[in-house]
DNA sequence: GTCAAAAATCGTAGCGCTACGATTTTAGCT
DNA sequence: AGCTAAAATCGTAGCGCTACGATTTTTGAC
C-alpha cells in the first residue's frame, strides 16, 4: 500500500485547484481568506480539498510568508502540575487562536534553555514564552538579536525581557510567614528542594525568613539535595526535630515536600497543627485529602497562562501598550487545618 | 532598536557565504556534514556563523528537503504525571537525535484529536505518536493516505495503527484482584473515573471484575462523574459504604482516586487494610508518603517514553523489522500496606 | 446597451534552503 | 612536470506556498 517513496505529503494546492478548474492562486485566497472567493468557487474548491484529502504544507506556507503560527514555550520540567496547568490553558488559548506550541523542558539547567531557545528561533516563531528570569549570557545575546515578543512567566518583580505575567515568590514566603506568627509561632523552620535548581523557592524562602526575623522570630533552614522526594524530606525532618526540638511551625517550598513532612511527623507522631504547624506551596489535588488538610498558597497557574495567551495575542496584533506588558496576578493563602 | 519591518529571521545561509568566501551551497554542506568540508573553510564559515549570529531557517530546510524533524505526539492531558513523564522521556531521546517534539492535548475527545491530527500532519512531520486505539473515523481515513509512522502507545493488545508501546490494562485490573482475593476479601469494589472519558479505566475494571468474579467474588461499581475529584470522592465511598456494608475491598481506577477513598476511611473511622483493603493505580509519588502507604500498580511510564522514541527511531533509518513493531511493557503491583 | 467602479481571479516572483550533477582543486604517483 | 583519481566546491533547479500587482469578470447606474 505504501505509494509513494516517502514524503507523506502527496497533494499540493496546484492540484486542488486543476480540479477545481481555478489557478493556485484562488485556492490559497480561499484558505486564507474564503470571504474573498466567490461562493461557486468556494464550493468547488473545498470539494477538490475534500476528494484529494489536501493538507496545506505548514513549511511551505511559513517560508513564503515569513510568518509562522509557531509560538515556543520552555519550561523547567512538565512534570509538575505547576507548569503542566499553565501549559494546558496555554495550549488551549493559543490554539484557538490558530497558533501551535513548540514545547521545550529546560530541566532547570541554563544551557539547556540555550540550546533549546536556538532551536526554538529557527523556526521564526511568533512569539517565545520562558519561565523566570533568569537566563545564561548566550541566551540574552539570541534574544537581543531578535525581535521576537517574549513573555518571561512564573516569576514577577524584575524588570524583565519584554513582557512578564506572573507573582512574587518573595510574598509567597512572606503570605505563610505572617500567617504563622498570627498563631502565635516563633521558631520556625523551613525545608526546601535545592535552590540550585529552583531559584523561585529560594524566593519564598527569603520573603519567609525576613518577615519572621523582623518580628522576631528565627529560620531554621534544611535544603533537599534535589527535587523533592519522600524519604530523603522524611529523614532532613527527623534530623531537624532532633536538632531543634523547640521548633513550632515548618514552611516548606512546595506541598510534595509538605507531604513528606506531614508522613514523618505522622510516623513520630508529632500532631500537626498542635506540636508543629504546617505549609505548603501549590495548592495541588491531594491538598485537600490529607489529614489534617494542608494549609498552602495557590498560585495562580491557568491564570499565568490564560494571560500570558492574551498578552501575546493582541501584542501580535501590535495593539499591546507599553504600560500593560507587566502582570502580577497575586497569590492566595488557603488556609486549611495544618496552621 | 527594532531594525527590520518583521520577520525576526535576518541572516541568511547567503550572507554567511558572502563573509566566509564561500558558496551557499558550501555553508549549507558544513552545516548538514560538516565532515566533507576542508578545516579551513569549515573555521572561515563557523566563524562568519558566529559573527552574524546566524540561525538556520528550519520551514526553509524542511520544504527543500522535504523532510521535517518534527515528530507529532497527542496525549489525553499533560496535567497527568502518567502522560507527562512519558513525554519528558521521550522528549529527551528525540531531541538528543535532532527531532522536535510538537505536542498536542486531545483532552480525551477524539473530535479534538482529529483536528490535532490534521494540524500536525500538515507539519509533514517524521513520525506520529498516539495514545491508545481509540480514534474516529476521519482520524483514521487521514492516517491512511499518509504513510507516516506512527506509535500507538499506553495500551496494548489490539492490532494498531503500525507500532504499538504499552502494556494491557485488562492486566492491570486483574493483577490488583489477584492480589486482593489472596489476602481473602471476595466482596469488592471499583470507584473509577469515568469510562466515556478514559476508556483505559473501562479495560482495568474489566480485568478486576472479571478475574474476581470467575473466583466467586462480587464487585460493586462506582464512576465519578469526570476526572478524580477529592469531594465527590468521598461522597461517593461513603453512599458505598452505607448501601454495601459488607464491602472489604476496593480498588480504584487510578491514585488520585485511591487517595480520596482513602481520606474519606479515615474520616469515617474505617480501618485500612483491616476493614477495607484499597489499590490504585499509577504508583504516583504521594502514593509512598499516605497512612498506610498505598498498593498500587506501577505504569511503565518511562519505559514507554524510551521505546516509543526507539522503535520511532530506528524506524526512520528503515531498520526495525515488522516483528518488533508491537511491544508489552508490562505492570508490576507494588505491595505496599493498603493491601 | 454602455461604461466605470468594484469584485474576483490570475501570473509571476520569490521565501531560504537542499539535492545533485558539474566543475574545480588537491594529492599522490610516475 | 604531467597525469589521474579523489576530494572539495559550486551552480542550478526546485520544494509548495504567499504577496501583490495585473487582468478579467461582474455589477449597477445611466
Amino acid at each position: 500500500m505504501a505509494r509513494n517513496r516517502r514524503s507523506s505529503q502527496r497533494v499540493t494546492m496546484g492540484e486542488v485547484a486543476q480540479l477545481a478548474n481555478v489557478s493556485p492562486s484562488t485556492v490559497s485566497l480561499y484558505l486564507r481568506r474564503p470571504g474573498e472567493v466567490s461562493p461557486r468557487r468556494a464550493d468547488k474548491i473545498q470539494a477538490a480539498i475534500d476528494r484529494l484529502g489536501y493538507l496545506p504544507n505548514t513549511m511551505a506556507g511559513g517560508l513564503a510568508s515569513s510568518r509562522s503560527n509557531v509560538i515556543g514555550v520552555l519550561v523547567p520540567t512538565i512534570t509538575n502540575s505547576f507548569f503542566s496547568e499553565t501549559l494546558e490553558t496555554l495550549e488551549r488559548h493559543l490554539r484557538s487562536a490558530g497558533y501551535q506550541l513548540l514545547i521545550g523542558n529546560t530541566e532547570f539547567d541554563d544551557s539547556r534553555e540555550e540550546e533549546l531557545i536556538r532551536s526554538i528561533l529557527s523556526w521564526n516563531p511568533a512569539g517565545l514564552v520562558l519561565t523566570g528570569f533568569l537566563h545564561n549570557r548566550k541566551s540574552l545575546s539570541l534574544l537581543a538579536h531578535n525581535d521576537t515578543p517574549i513573555v518571561e512567566m512564573w516569576d514577577y518583580g524584575q524588570p524583565g525581557l519584554d513582557m512578564v505575567v506572573g507573582f512574587s515568590h518573595h510574598s509567597c514566603g512572606r503570605l505563610v510567614a505572617e500567617h504563622m506568627l498570627r498563631q502565635g509561632r516563633r521558631r520556625m523552620a523551613f525545608v526546601s528542594t535545592n535552590f540550585q535548581r529552583d531559584v523561585r523557592a529560594g524566593d519564598r524562602y527569603h520573603g519567609f525568613r525576613d518577615t519572621v526575623e523582623a518580628a522576631g522570630g528565627t529560620v531554621e533552614l534544611r535544603e533537599l539535595s534535589g527535587r523533592s522526594h519522600a524519604e530523603e524530606t522524611g529523614r532532613l525532618t527527623q534530623t531537624l526535630l532532633q536538632e531543634h526540638p523547640d521548633i513550632e511551625a515548618i514552611a516548606c517550598s512546595n506541598d510534595m515536600v509538605a507531604l513528606g513532612v506531614m508522613m514523618e511527623c505522622q510516623r513520630q507522631h508529632w500532631a500537626i497543627p498542635d506540636r508543629i504547624a504546617l505549609a505548603g506551596f501549590g495548592n495541588l489535588d491531594f491538598t485537600t485529602s490529607t489529614v489534617p488538610p494542608l494549609t498552602t498558597i495557590e498560585p495562580p497557574r491557568r491564570e499565568i497562562g490564560q494571560h500570558t495567551a492574551r498578552m501575546l495575542l493582541s501584542r501580535l496584533k501590535g495593539e499591546l501598550p507599553e504600560s500593560d506588558r507587566r502582570l502580577d496576578l497575586g497569590v492566595r493563602l488557603v488556609e486549611r487545618q495544618s496552621v
